[in-house]
DNA sequence: TAGCAGTTTAGCTAAATTGCTAACTTATGT
DNA sequence: ACATAAGTTAGCAATTTAGCTAAACTGCTA
């Protein structure tokens, strides 16, 4: 495995490394949503929401969709979601 | 899902969210290891790798044991390494 | 007890991240 | 054409992260 393939690994990581692109991920996860619908989820405000989408988007994780003047974002890789479970496995063991 | 358990979703995806930290858990998931040998793997400075491990072991994801002069690491969640594969098939496919 | 290998902690600087407000864009409706 | 709704981009301030060097520990071994 070369480095290019961690930095890699380390950038769709990171894209959800933080607690409102997280919720977002896991209500994308059950289907397509506006950024309107999300922004009301996750409580920020609405250009803050449109960073972490950018964010995602660029890491390849999520894609848009026009329709009329909204923006619909959807998770291209369902998979990640699994990894869930395995984390708050790690929550609740902890130390050792 | 309250706003807590994303917060501690993100610090776990934090703590692997790098690529020399994700460089050590790979390594990591085939057995403990000394700090010496990840920092021959890393190629960086010991100090840096002895805080990248601190970050992990903080987060719940790796834990030590020391023998001798030396501090083995271990992984305390292997389930983590499976979301590799899906993060690679994210970066085969892209953009959408 | 002195010295050495292995590791961690401290202190610093540079760079990245986050969240906000304000300004701009795109599409709808009148 | 104008107003309004939905999003994005820009620019700023505060915080966090990353890496380095130097200094402190920790545990062997002579």
């Amino acid at each position: 495995m070369n480095t290019r393939a961690y930095e890699l690994r380390a950038e769709v990581l990171k894209a959800m490394a933080h607690p409102a692109r997280l919720m977002m991920v896991d209500a994308l996860a059950e289907g397509e949503k506006c950024v309107c619908e999300l922004q009301k989820l996750v409580g920020s405000a609405m250009p803050t929401v449109s960073r972490h989408l950018a964010q995602m988007k660029s890491a390849g994780i999520i894609a848009s969709r026009r329709d009329g003047n909204k923006m619909y974002y959807r998770l291209l890789v369902p998979c990640l979601t699994n990894v869930f479970p395995c984390i708050d496995e790690a929550l609740g063991a902890e130390q050792a």
